[in-house]
DNA sequence: TAACCGGAAATGGTTAGACCTTTTCATGCG
DNA sequence: CGCATGAAAAGGTCTAACCATTTCCGGTTA
């Protein structure tokens, strides 16, 4: 069970440049980076990858856990470790950045003008690129809604789909990464939010608005229909934060989470 | 040393939800969004958080060791594990876009793309939104790249940092976030290429474009400038890289990378 | 013959205790 | 007063063992 073809793996040196673990981590990156450990492979078992690697299991574990914390291993007891596989769209934690918006104060206004940026850039790209397809299941998500206006949470699931339709249509990975790692903070507590059926209509015509622009290939069309129906989103959100602020004292701190359909 | 005001610290019940590392990165991370945990703040020593959270030390260094992963805790041998300090713009990890750019072989198309749309979009805001201290930066990094057209690494000094300085006229930390995440990745190997003079003098036209349009207060002018500095810095790139690779064999995977003037 | 169930083996998760290396800081000497 | 030295503090690593979960093979049964 030793060594197969795990010659892959190679011997750390004791003089390396920064910690051991740090060392480890380098390894497995690199390994990555050069293709030799592939999305859904599983890694060797801890206790011979040690050895292999000549570092105890701990820190082993230590490098596995700085891995698995950044999305690109995933352990599972009993099972083993394995490189993340690569199913639908990649996505960034979102954590990080959340955690950063504690750390540093961001605020809501901030975080809605990242994803308006973001959002407007895709549907920009979506115009230029959108499949058949890809504008048929928009149409659909947009007729969801439609029949949805009497169920927000139903509502709700039509409008995700909408935008992660369109951010596939973009054609970048990446973007629509940022924009599910932005579009996620601000998820968290639109769930929550009581929504009015007026401003559920409003919402589906705004969607209905940015889908028709993407099928008629107009990018500038596209950005400005999802920049004003961010922007309502927005403003209707901060109404009614308003409103449930009234009566209890607003908590100055971690201005995070929005609400309102989007 | 134990329960001064240390009683933030609660201990962990042991019918918890996932694993006990989970549950420490858990407490922590409520912690810091309760804002009990402040930026540049120190923790507890390992062993006495340990116990006031009633783990292991093993177990608790694997939390820290998670959050230290994304960023946020950083520990210094002998020194004591900190909560990273927010000084200047804050910044996410880029090695997961990496690391997710090798696992989802992300080309260096759909980067530099997504690149431009997060130049594109700061540089509208900036249009909008930079003081008068920003735009007078933005005019000494242009002089800076003239009076560098001889010494290439002296210019990409100049380059990056007015790519920064209009990011943080932008006024948006997480798209200047987001942007410096997708502009380290594209850096690595920026720094290594040749670049010839008339590039550097054609790419120092192009940032002053940027910078006339953004002391206009004209947004779209400088959305449009942007756009079309980074487009010749693909081409350019890319033509570099054809000529690269005659001779050599190219290497079909990672496209990552990449150089030129910016 | 095929489906199901049980248990052994594999594998990650956790704990304990010890020791090493680096940093910090106070003490004492010049 | 200032610098050097050393003790204390704190994170980094290791060994060894045990626990919890998953997997999978093999036997049993319908």
């Amino acid at each position: 069970m030793t060594a197969l073809n795990n010659d892959i793996f190679k011997t750390i040196d004791p003089d390396r440049r920064g910690t051991t673990s740090e060392e480890v981590i380098s390894q497995l990156r690199e390994m990555i980076h050069r293709g030799e450990l592939r999305p859904g492979d599983r890694l060797p078992p801890e206790r011979d990858l040690a050895k292999l690697l000549g570092v105890s299991r701990p820190t082993l574990r230590a490098g596995i856990r700085s891995l698995a914390a950044v999305g690109v291993l995933q352990s599972r007891q009993g099972a083993g470790t394995f490189v993340v596989k690569a199913d639908g769209p990649p996505s960034l934690d979102s954590s990080p950045l959340r955690l950063m918006a504690s750390l540093h104060g961001f605020t809501s206004a901030e975080m809605f003008e990242a994803r308006q940026s973001l959002e407007m850039a895709v549907a920009g790209l979506a115009a230029e690129r959108a499949t058949g397809d890809q504008m048929a299941s928009m149409s659909e998500e947009v007729a969801g809604m439609f029949a949805s206006l009497d169920d927000p949470e139903q509502f709700l699931i039509h409008d995700v789909r909408f935008h992660q339709t369109v951010a596939s249509a973009s054609g970048n990975r990446i973007l629509t990464s940022l924009m599910n790692m932005v579009a996620t903070i601000l998820f968290d507590t639109r769930i929550k939010t009581v929504k009015r059926a007026t401003d559920l209509k409003e919402s589906a015509e705004m969607h209905r608005h940015v889908y028709r622009s993407i099928r008629e290939r107009d990018p500038e069309g596209a950005r400005a229909a999802m920049r004003e129906h961010l922007e309502r989103a927005q403003r209707a959100w901060e109404l009614e934060k308003e409103v449930a602020a009234d009566g209890s004292p607003a908590d100055g701190s971690n201005g995070n989470g929005a609400g309102g359909a989007h």
